[in-house]
DNA sequence: CTTCAAAAACTGGTCAGACCAGTGGTCTCC
DNA sequence: GGAGACCACTGGTCTGACCAGTTTTTGAAG
């Protein structure tokens, strides 16, 4: 194995295992390639490798620093193979929401052809407290609202699968209604969406549940692919984790 | 910014975008370095951010290649926390069906749009290859096929969330021809919807392309639920692990 | 002509030393 | 005391050389 990778792996143990603080500071390229009796060169591809993965940040001028992910937080095991792909790529987000266009149709259609007493109820109950608009909370409302007609889809495979892409959402970009809804006749048009798509649900309508599902997502990404058209800075990457997290939960 | 991270981005992007193709080689670096008017130092440290994030692979005296975002790098063993659903629930077995049955159906609508010269040639092999019908190597060649197909939408996130699905799949129960092929007339019922399939991907028709697609799997998600029902013992989990790994990676 | 091993021409991996470019402290000089 | 020059850091880039695997070419032996 190459020198450049062995280092690597040893600074990283070395973080991982709390020998080297989150913030703290690297030694100099100069001072490691000394004390470890290599190239420059050496270390310098090494400290690029650990920053592809973004266990450390380098800035030019100060030195290299421990990035502070949190060390113990991944509780649910979350560095997905695909989180990397997001790190600088919005374009990636319209993937997301393509595929999810898709499946939250799917999931639209099977809860109209299944849903339960209890799932109605359910969705009823979300549909309405929607209905109050409170702006702030209006995140996790629309989350509750989508999972409890994903959940009456019967199918635990779509209901992991996009829960999963929801949280990868969470990640690199504010909840589609926080970036939309200021925009009062957005917001119109989305209450509009619920409405169709809810009555599609409960009436029975698996097509029209379908079409009503995917004209949503279909709408917001749109909706956020003008936005950042026109300049506005819709991703925000290196979300906080915690916060992402947070909400995560909540919603469920 | 540093030249090797605009490298490394604009090589990512332009991975992620499909101009270079998984397994693909990619120039090496003196000659990039050279196109891109910068000296070698920069380009290895930009392919090693790369590859630190598995983004692409390099052999020494061969090259580097990129990674076929989809590999067995992820020990989908422990921590997939879907995986548990599997036990004592073959029902999920369908449920996974389901899903597949939507997203293969837009992976071939997407691949129909945007496959490049390229995705056709590739697929138009694991195509070829697939009709000189070696029964025992079929399964792989099938998931080739059908590989080639997802990687053609040039949509990461699919390509992602597919293979997962499949190689859950690959834990609970025999890939589909293994179980289907053996009944002569199932196997040119698939292998005719296989040529539609294909025709219509190469052929740049999107609808047709998802429309084989969807009825594709939704061929074989039924003949499995009649072969089960029929007494078969279909389901087989706890399946060998190392076993399904190594089937997986063939079929990239 | 074919065969096969040596040699050449690739590939990435490492090294050395130089210089450029930001950062921050010190130490004048007003 | 404050402003600016200076200097000693830091990382960023360049050059050109050599080592170490891999593949291709070549040329002599059979």
């Amino acid at each position: 194995m190459a020198i450049s990778q062995e280092i690597s792996y040893r600074l990283e143990r070395l973080i991982l295992d709390g020998g080297l603080a989150p913030e703290q500071k690297i030694p100099s390229e100069r001072q490691l390639a000394t004390r470890l009796g290599v190239s420059r060169a050496v270390i310098r591809e090494a400290l690029h490798e650990l920053q592809g993965r973004g266990v450390i940040e380098t800035r030019h001028g100060k030195g290299s620093f421990v990035a502070s992910m949190v060390p113990g937080a991944n509780e649910l095991g979350e560095q997905s193979p695909l989180m990397h792909l997001f790190e600088g790529h919005p374009r990636t987000l319209f993937d997301l929401l393509e595929v999810r266009e898709q499946l939250e149709g799917q999931a639209a259609y099977l809860a109209a052809q299944r849903a339960t007493r209890l799932d109605r109820h359910r969705i009823t109950k979300a549909f309405r407290a929607l209905e109050d608009t409170d702006p702030l909370s209006n995140a996790r409302l629309d989350h509750g609202f989508h999972l409890a007609i994903v959940e009456a889809s019967h199918n635990p495979v779509l209901v992991h699968v996009l829960n999963s892409l929801k949280n990868m959402m969470l990640l690199t970009v504010q909840a589609s209604v926080a970036n939309l809804n200021p925009r009062e006749e957005m917001r119109k048009k989305i209450v509009r969406q619920h409405r169709q798509l809810y009555e599609a649900v409960i009436a029975g309508k698996p097509a029209s549940a379908q079409k009503a599902a995917t004209a949503h997502v279909r709408f917001v990404s749109e909706a956020m692919r003008d936005m950042e058209k026109d300049g506005g800075t819709l991703i925000r990457l290196p979300v906080n984790q915690e916060a992402a997290n947070e909400y995560s939960r909540a919603g469920t």
